[in-house]
DNA sequence: GCTTTATGGCGTAAAAATACGTTAAACATT
DNA sequence: AATGTTTAACGTATTTTTACGCCATAAAGC
């Protein structure tokens, strides 16, 4: 899959959080004046091109709409890393989040027993 | 921190593994007969001038190391990624994981027990 | 309904990333 | 040492990304 640009991921961000957006929805959700709307114009254009965004026309102006979801690139983008950063190791990546202190360990600890119920509850389920 | 393009990366994980290396180390360990040197070089070129790869001069020829190590990189690369795609939550981050399947519940709590550990082991260290 | 102001698609300029040819030095072979 | 071969720094061409201006339309004010 293409990756995002620095400029294009933060328009494409824009585009996921309101799902479907004329060009001035996304314009204001910038809400950075300094960048000339022309320049997001030229950006939204080139992520239709590359296959990330669609749009339908509403007589003149058209409506824009993402094309791949941010969860399926986000998952895209952190086995890139996993792979290029730790080893292709998913664990590699928790322990290091770990030793960083940037995961509380009790924390993880809870949430680890809920999906582990969450698992039991629709083993019995089905 | 500036981003590293694909092709920059690429070299720059090579650059990583080898630490000091000259230009045919790097040729030689890239292993793609079909990008030309002449491409390589003038990407280690572009690393220079952005200050992820130092040189010293042996006569003529340059030996190449990092300025940035890869864990600080990759560092800031995760933490890009959480704020972007995971509302800035590491263990929103973990839990996707968990629900992908891609971490093992069990090796992970094992992991994290060890983790805990440690911990105990460094308090009674001090 | 005419003038003024805002909107946004389009072409393209400017900057950055990627790709390659040339060439001069380094090394080998005789 | 003279010749051929390989190496890699450098300059630049090409392509992609980023940025803007223009202009036709749409909307607002009078």
């Amino acid at each position: 899959m293409k990756k995002l640009t620095k400029v294009e991921e933060q328009v494409m961000q824009i585009i996921w959080k309101l799902e479907r957006c004329l060009m001035r929805d996304i314009i204001e959700e910038l809400g950075e004046p300094d960048t000339p709307r022309s320049t997001i114009t030229s950006v939204v254009r080139i992520l239709n091109n590359k296959g990330f965004v669609g749009h339908k026309a509403y007589g003149r102006t058209y409506e824009y709409f993402p094309l791949i979801s941010k969860e399926d690139y986000s998952r895209q983008t952190l086995k890139g890393l996993v792979s290029n950063y730790f080893d292709g190791s998913v664990n590699r990546l928790v322990s290091f989040l770990a030793k960083e202190n940037d995961i509380d360990l009790k924390d993880l600890n809870d949430m680890l027993k809920q999906l582990d119920q969450t698992e039991k509850d629709e083993e019995n389920d089905a």
